[in-house]
DNA sequence: ATGAAAGCGCTAACAT
DNA sequence: ATGTTAGCGCTTTCAT
C-alpha cells in the first residue's frame, strides 16, 4: 500500500500539500493539484483510514447491536441501517448480544476502543445510568430505553389494539393473546393494547392469556394446552413466529383456520406470506425504522440538531386468509 | 478516555513499561506490574485499538461480504462467523453486496483502508485475477471462487442427486427442477446433480426444467405455468424459497402435496418447518460452514498452516410431509 | 528491569 | 500557495 509520503515524493511536493488536495481544504495551485492527483492515481493511493481515525478520533464506522440476526425480524433492520450508512461512507460493525447485558457492555467497550462514531442499540437490558456514561452518540432502535436517548420505535400499543379489534370485527369474542417475554418492553406494550381493547369491549378474561417467549415451538405447545382447556375463537400472537406456532397447534388439533379459530400475528415479516393459510399480521415499517435510526445517528454524529427525539412509527393491519372467514 | 500516558504518570513509570504489562512482553518487576495494573483499573484504561492498528497494521477486525442479509440463508451464516470471531476477539464488519461486482470491489477497498485483517467472501461475480491482487487473507464461503483461495462449501452436486433420488424413491417419475439463477455456481451444481440423476434413471426430459431466480414469487408463477403445460408428479426446487413458491402454486391449482405432487427444497432454512405441509429439504450445515470459514480465516491471519484448502461439507436429506405420501 | 526516542500514516497549526 | 513541525496513542528497538 502506498502512503502519503510516496505520493508526495512522486509529485515533488510536501506531504501537507497532498493532504490538502485529499481533504480539499486550504489553497493549492491548480497545476500542483493535477500533479498530485496524477501521482495518487499512479500509485493507486488510498489514505489509511486508521491513521485518520487516530488523529481525528473518528473512524467512519458505527456499531449496530442487535439481539440475534437469526431472528427474522432483524435482517431487514440491519440491511436498512447498512444501506443508509453506506450512502454516507460509514461502515457497520454487527454485534449479536443475545439480549445479554454482559455481552452488550463488552461490545460497547470494544466499539469505543475502535473509535466508532456512534452506536445503534436494540436492547431492553441496559439501565439508564449504565448508558448515560457513554460519551458517544447512541440511538435506540425498536425498543425504548430511556427518555434521554433518541429512539425509533413502532406503535406497539396501537398495533395491538388494532389486531384485537380486527379479530373482534371478524366475529371473534373469545380472543386469546400469546404474550412475548415479560422483560421485553415491546411485548408488554402489545399486551397492554390487547388488554385495554378487550376490557373496553367487556371481553376481558385472564384465562385467555397465553405465555410465550417469541418462539414458535413454545407457542405451539402453549396454544395446544390452552385450546384443550378453554373455548377460544381467535388468537392474537405477540409476534409472527408465535402466530405460526398457533397455526400449527390449531391445525394439529384438527380445527380450521380461520373458520374455527382466526389468527393474527405481529411484525409483518416475509414468513407470514409463506404459510398456508397466509397469516394476517400487524406490519411494522421495519426497513424504515432502521433507515430513520441510521439517519438520526448520522445527524448526532455530525452535531446537527434533531427534528425530533423520539420517533413512533405507525403500523398497519394486513389482512390475509388467517382472519378472512367464509371465503 | 484515559491514555497510556495517564496510566504511566499515575503509576510513576514510563510509557514503555505500561505497554509491556499490557502486552505481556519484556520483563517487568512484579511490584511495578501491580502498580501499573492498579493505575489502569483506576483510570478504567482501555488501549486504543486504532493506535495499535496504525502501528501493527492489524485491526482485530474482519470484513464479511454477503449478497443480502435479508435472504434467509445468510443470517445463520453471519451469526456463525460472528460467534467464532468473537471468541478470538475479532469484530465483524458486515457488507451487503447485492451480488454486484462494483459494490464488492468498493467494499474491499474500504475494508483494506481500515486495515481489516481478513475478508470472508460470498460471491460469484469476482474474477480470479481481480481477487488475486489483494494482499490480504481471504476465505471464500458458500460459493467456490477459484482454486487458489481457501473455500468452504457444501456438496451441492451430491445434495441435488440425493433430492432427486428421494423423489424417485417416493414414486415420482416426472420430476421437475426449478433452477436457480444461471450465474450462481451453486445453482449450476444443483442442476447438474439433478440432470445426472435423471439421466441415469432414464427420466431426463428437458421440458421438466423450470427457470427460477431463487425467489418465491417468480417460482410460483413459473410452476403454475409448467403445471398447466406438462404432467409433473414431483418438484425439486433449487432452494427453499422456491419450494414454498412451488407449494403455493400447487395448492392454488387445487392439487395436493404430496399426494399429487411431491416437493423438496434445498438449504434447510427454518422456514421449511413453518409451511403446511412442512417441506422436505436438503439441509446444509449452514452454521458449521460459517464457523469453519471463520476458523480458517483466523488461521490464515495468524499465519498458521491450513489442514485443508477446500472444505466440502456433507448435506443431509430431511424428509417431511411434503414428500411423505399417503400418511 | 526500565526509560528514552523514533515512528506507524495522517492532519493541522504555524511559518514562509 | 507551499513547506515544516508537532502530535494523535501506541509499540519497539536501543540504551542504561
Amino acid at each position: 500500500m502506498a502512503t502519503i509520503r510516496d505520493v508526495a515524493k512522486l509529485a515533488g511536493v510536501s506531504v501537507a500539500t497532498v493532504s490538502r488536495v485529499l481533504n480539499q481544504n486550504g489553497y493549492v495551485n491548480e497545476e500542483t493539484e493535477k500533479r498530485v492527483r496524477q501521482a495518487m492515481k499512479e500509485l493507486n493511493y488510498k489514505p489509511s483510514e486508521v491513521a485518520r481515525a487516530l488523529f481525528k478520533k473518528t473512524s467512519k464506522t458505527i456499531g449496530l447491536i442487535v439481539p440475534d440476526i437469526t431472528n427474522p425480524f432483524f435482517p431487514e433492520l440491519v440491511r436498512a441501517v447498512e444501506d443508509v450508512m453506506n450512502i454516507y461512507d460509514y461502515t457497520v460493525i454487527l454485534c449479536n448480544s443475545d439480549e445479554k447485558t454482559d455481552k452488550e457492555k463488552e461490545y460497547i467497550e470494544v466499539l469505543k476502543q475502535k473509535y466508532v462514531d456512534g452506536i445503534i442499540l436494540t436492547t431492553n437490558q441496559l439501565q439508564l445510568d449504565e448508558v448515560s456514561e457513554w460519551d458517544i452518540p447512541v440511538v435506540v432502535l425498536d425498543r425504548p430505553l430511556s427518555r434521554s436517548y433518541p429512539s425509533v420505535i413502532a406503535d406497539n400499543y396501537g398495533g395491538a389494539r388494532l389486531a384485537t379489534k380486527h379479530l373482534y370485527d371478524t366475529g371473534c369474542r373469545k380472543i386469546a393473546h400469546i404474550q412475548g417475554p415479560p422483560h421485553v418492553v415491546n411485548a408488554i406494550e402489545r399486551f397492554r393494547g390487547y388488554r385495554d381493547e378487550m376490557m373496553e369491549r367487556g371481553l376481558w378474561d385472564e384465562r385467555l392469556i397465553i405465555s410465550g417467549n417469541y418462539q414458535l415451538k413454545q407457542a405451539k405447545e402453549a396454544v395446544i394446552e390452552a385450546l384443550n382447556k378453554y373455548d377460544i375463537d381467535g388468537i392474537f400472537a405477540g409476534n409472527d413466529a408465535m402466530a405460526v406456532g398457533a397455526l400449527k397447534a390449531v391445525q394439529q388439533l384438527g380445527l380450521r383456520v380461520p373458520d374455527d379459530i382466526a389468527i393474527i400475528g405481529y411484525d409483518g415479516i416475509p414468513l407470514t406470506e409463506m404459510t398456508t393459510p397466509e397469516l394476517s399480521t400487524i406490519s411494522q415499517p421495519i426497513y424504515e425504522m432502521g433507515a430513520i435510526a441510521a439517519r438520526i445517528l448520522i445527524k448526532k454524529i455530525e452535531g446537527k440538531p434533531l427534528e425530533k427525539l423520539h420517533y413512533v412509527l405507525p403500523v398497519e393491519l394486513v389482512v390475509r386468509q388467517s382472519t378472512r372467514k367464509g371465503e
